[in-house]
DNA sequence: CGGTGGATTGAGGTAGATCAACATGCGTGG
DNA sequence: CCACGCATGTTGATCTACCTCAATCCACCG
């Protein structure tokens, strides 16, 4: 099973989640996850529906900030690189992330799809002007980038504080739990980022990446059905090597 | 100049940014930065006036998150630790910020004081009753959660992909940078840390600090009039060691 | 003053980086 | 449908930035 068709076939799950697309009549997942669906509703009818294809930037650090956006499928990556090349990964996003509500007037990080991806499209002064008309909702978005920052921080802990073997555990585990958080499949796991990627993001190179992995596969923790899709297949032993809580 | 003296001397020169506590008729620096002074008026007359000691914990981890803080006065560190006792500290918290916003039930890292500090304590229903009340306010704050979130974010690329000179110039430039915004003193910049919570905010060790700080002074790059406070001699040479942008 | 916790300095070790060679698989065009 | 070529991934050998361990220094506080 591709990567791809693993990343669609949650569709076919989501059920309650779910709310059926006006435009293209497809059922997608979406911020009904944090809203309700009245809410949700008012909010999808000031949207531009976007289709993305794959590795297909979004928008880039330093480019103004015009619109905020709400992934609807498939998969993006944030990042941010230095002058010289070095790139740090920030997080990779799952349908119901919001993308790209800035503080100031531009980016402040690279947005890329890493599959063909669907997302809601706002434009900024409106979406605001939602924000203010629904407290509720303001509320619920900033119960939502509080989420975010408790992510961000597990993911400081892991750059700063975490072994080669414990960070890519870790990874495997959240993007596990992240995954099934949203009804998608988690068994096989699609990893649809390259190594260059998950280095990026686990603060390592490629080799040591490759490495951990095939140690993972050694010794029977993990399963390679692809270099794309990954199975636990020992559970508890990968949650140990993800190191103390 | 001793370090609490350093901090505590800004309340002279914040003007504009400052109110009355009318508790305690001191000037403090506050949430005005992010409110419109009305809206700030009417959120104030919600808190408790929180006194705190240096070094105390105001919250830890798992705690339930009854309410929510903002710092007026001193330095507060965030910190989450793992089981074995490796700690990351997430970020150094200067006047303005809030604390212990969350979005669940409980809180999510440890906050301790390192300076003798204030703060406003909010009920946690009671500030978002506000918020609710006061769409404009949630939307500020939102704003402010965006900004934090792209703190985190040069934070995750300083723990992933610097080097130890540049973490340690960019840590430095960082806290410069961000007390000038809040119109605390510069120079000598206050370093109420220890080399233990440097390094666990850079993620390398307290020799590794040591030493880096030290070269810096040998190159004549920065002086240290004390261990707990720095003269940025060269700022160019500091911004050039800090890594490419 | 003398003790104690933090900071500095030095010597040596190691996890992960770097450099290099090779393998694999996937998209493309025949 | 298959062969080719290139991008991506793997594996091995060596190197090094930073860690670890250990000794000493120093500032602050009683």
């Amino acid at each position: 099973m591709t990567t791809t068709a693993l990343l669609h076939d949650f569709c076919a799950r989501r059920g309650d989640l779910a709310a059926r697309c006006r435009h293209c009549g497809a059922r997608e997942f979406n911020i009904c996850q944090a809203l309700d669906p009245g809410l949700q509703e008012k909010l999808f009818a000031l949207a531009l529906r976007l289709q993305l294809g794959k590795r297909e930037p979004v928008f880039a650090a330093g480019d103004p900030a015009h619109y905020v956006y709400n992934l609807t499928e498939g998969m993006v990556c944030l990042s941010r690189s230095l002058a010289d090349g070095r790139r740090q990964i920030l997080g990779f996003l799952l349908p119901g992330d919001f993308i790209g509500f800035e503080a100031g007037e531009t980016h402040r990080c690279d947005a890329e799809t890493l599959t063909e991806a669907k997302a809601c499209r706002f434009e900024r002064a409106v979406f605001d002007g939602f924000l203010q008309d629904n407290p509720e909702t303001a509320l619920r978005l900033l119960r939502m980038a509080s989420s975010e920052l408790a992510q961000a921080a597990r993911h400081e802990v892991l750059l700063g504080r975490k072994t080669a073997v414990e960070r890519i555990a870790s990874f495997l585990l959240d993007l596990r739990d992240r995954s099934g958080e949203r009804h998608l499949r988690t068994q096989p796991l699609a990893l649809p980022m390259t190594r260059s990627e998950i280095a990026d993001y686990t603060g390592l190179t490629i080799e040591t990446v490759s490495r951990v992995l095939g140690r993972l596969r050694t010794d029977k923790v993990i399963e390679l059905a692809s270099t794309s899709a990954v199975r636990v297949i020992d559970e508890a032993a990968l949650e140990r090597m993800a190191g103390p809580a």
